[in-house]
DNA sequence: CGAGCGCTTGACCGGCGTCAACACCCGTGG
DNA sequence: CCACGGGTGTTGACGCCGGTCAAGCGCTCG
C-alpha cells in the first residue's frame, strides 16, 4: 500500500465560479445569491495514480465532485478480497452516500492522475435546502449514481468473458476522442468484472488479434477501436 | 414517532393512518404543517404476484412506498435477456429515479403480493423543497438505494453458485422469523446472481443434502435456516 | 545491466452451462 | 374420479469456458 499525505494533496481554495467543468457539475446552476450561502471553505484537492481520497468506514469531511481523472470505489467482500464497485468520471460526485449518513461506504482510489473538489458536509446541507437549484442538481446526481451502479452490474457483470471485456472497453471509451479506450490493471479489470486477471488478458489479446482493437501503447492501457460493431455484438 | 392526523393527504385514497411500516417510509416525520403541502391524492394500491407496476422507459406518474411484499426491478440487457438488477422490500421507494428524470430506467414487477403507495411527483417535489423533514428522509433513501444496490452486486455476483446462493438465502431472511428465508423461481433466482436455473436449484438440494436448509414448502420457495455458519462461510 | 513488476501465453482441470429426461404439483375436462 | 397436459423443480451426462499454476517476456527504473 502506497502511503499517501493527505496535505500535499491541498492545492489551494478554489473559486467555483471559474470552474472549468462547472456545467457539469453539482454547482452548475447557482446564482449569485447561492453563493453567498457558502461559508465554509471549498479545497482543491490532487491526487496521483493509486492516491487514497477516502476507506470504507471513514468519517466523511465533505463529498468530493471529481473535476479530472477516474476513480475506482473498492468494498471489501466478507471472505476478504476486493472487489471494484463502479468507476466514477469527470462530473460525478465521489462518496454521495456521506449527505446522507456522514461516513463513506466504500472506499476510493484514484486510477489516474485525480483532481477534485472537496466540499464540506455543512455547505452542501446548508444549501441542498436553502438553494432550489442545488436540490434539483443533486437530485440528479443521485439518480445518475443510482444509474451508473445499475449500470456497471448489468453491462460488466453478465455474460461470457468476452462480452464482459467488450462492455468494459466500450464503457471506458473517451469523451472527446471516442475511438480510443482506456483500461487498467488487468487485475482492477477482474476485480471490475469478476474475471481472473489471465482471463481479461487472454480477452484483451484475443480481441487485438481479431482487429477489433489496436494497442497505442506499450504498457496494455491505451487502444483503438477498430471495429466498434464487433463489441457491441460480441 | 409522532403522532400525526394526515387528513389531507387521503383524498379518500389512501389510510396513512394504517399504514404498518410508517416509521420506515418518506413521510415518517413529516408535521401537520407538512401534510398541509400535499394538493394531489395519494393512492392505495396493490399488486398480485407478477404485477407490473412499471415498465422500463415509462412515463412516470409518482413514486411509489412498498409497504407490503417484494418488487424485483428488471432491465433488458443489450442481447435481449432480462437481467434482474435488485429485489427491493417494505420501506424501499419503488422508482425513486422518477423525482429526478420523471422516468422509470428499469421494470417494476410483484414478487409476491404487493401493497404501495403511490404519491405524485408533484407532491414529491414540493415537500422536498418546502419540508426540510422530506428533504432528509429523502436524502437517506437514496443513499440506501444506492448501498442496495452496491450490497446487491458485490453479495451477490461474486464468487461460486455456492457462495451466491448462501448469500442469497441470507439477503432474503425474512425481518420477524430470521431463521426462515424466501426464494423465488429458480429462472428468477439465476436472472439475480448471473447462474443457470439448474446451477441454482443444484445448489440448493446441495445445501439440503447438507442439513444446511430445510425445505418448509413442496413448491421451493420456502425455507428453513438449520446451520447459519455454513451459509457465511460458503 | 539486472531486478522487479505487470502482461502474456500455455497446459491442465474443475465448475458451470447445455441438453435432456424425469418427478411433482395442480388445474382442466372427459 | 381419473386422465391428461403444462409449468416448475430436480437430476444426470457431457463438454467447454474460465480458473489455476507456472513459465516466459518486455518494460521501466535503479
Amino acid at each position: 500500500m502506497i502511503p499517501i499525505h493527505i496535505e500535499s494533496a491541498w492545492k489551494g481554495t478554489s473559486d467555483c465560479r471559474s470552474c472549468g467543468v462547472r456545467d457539469l457539475v453539482l454547482f452548475a446552476d447557482l446564482n449569485e445569491e447561492d453563493f453567498g450561502l457558502i461559508h465554509a471553505p471549498i479545497d482543491d484537492m490532487a491526487y496521483p495514480v493509486g492516491g487514497l481520497l477516502y476507506s470504507e468506514g471513514d468519517k466523511a469531511i465533505g463529498v468530493y465532485t471529481l473535476r479530472q481523472g477516474m476513480v475506482k470505489l473498492v468494498r471489501s467482500t466478507s471472505d476478504g478480497r476486493e472487489r471494484i464497485i463502479r468507476v466514477l468520471r469527470a462530473g460525478d460526485v465521489v462518496g454521495i452516500e456521506a449527505l446522507a449518513t456522514g461516513y463513506f461506504d466504500s472506499e476510493a482510489v484514484a486510477l489516474n492522475d485525480v483532481k477534485v473538489c472537496r466540499i464540506p458536509l455543512s455547505v452542501m446541507h446548508n444549501l441542498s435546502t436553502q438553494s432550489p437549484r442545488l436540490h434539483n442538481r443533486l437530485m440528479q446526481k443521485w439518480q445518475q449514481a443510482l444509474k451508473g451502479a445499475d449500470d456497471w452490474l448489468a453491462d460488466l457483470n453478465f455474460g461470457t468473458a468476452r462480452q464482459r471485456v467488450s462492455k468494459f472497453i466500450l464503457k471506458m471509451r473517451h469523451d472527446e476522442s471516442s475511438d480510443e479506450s482506456s483500461m487498467f490493471s488487468r487485475e482492477d479489470m477482474g476485480a471490475m468484472m469478476d474475471l481472473k486477471l489471465e482471463t481479461v488478458s487472454r480477452e484483451v489479446s484475443g480481441l487485438v488479434r481479431e482487429q477489433v482493437i489496436q494497442p497505442l501503447d506499450k504498457a496494455g492501457r491505451l487502444y483503438r477501436i477498430q471495429n466498434e460493431k464487433a463489441l457491441h455484438s460480441a
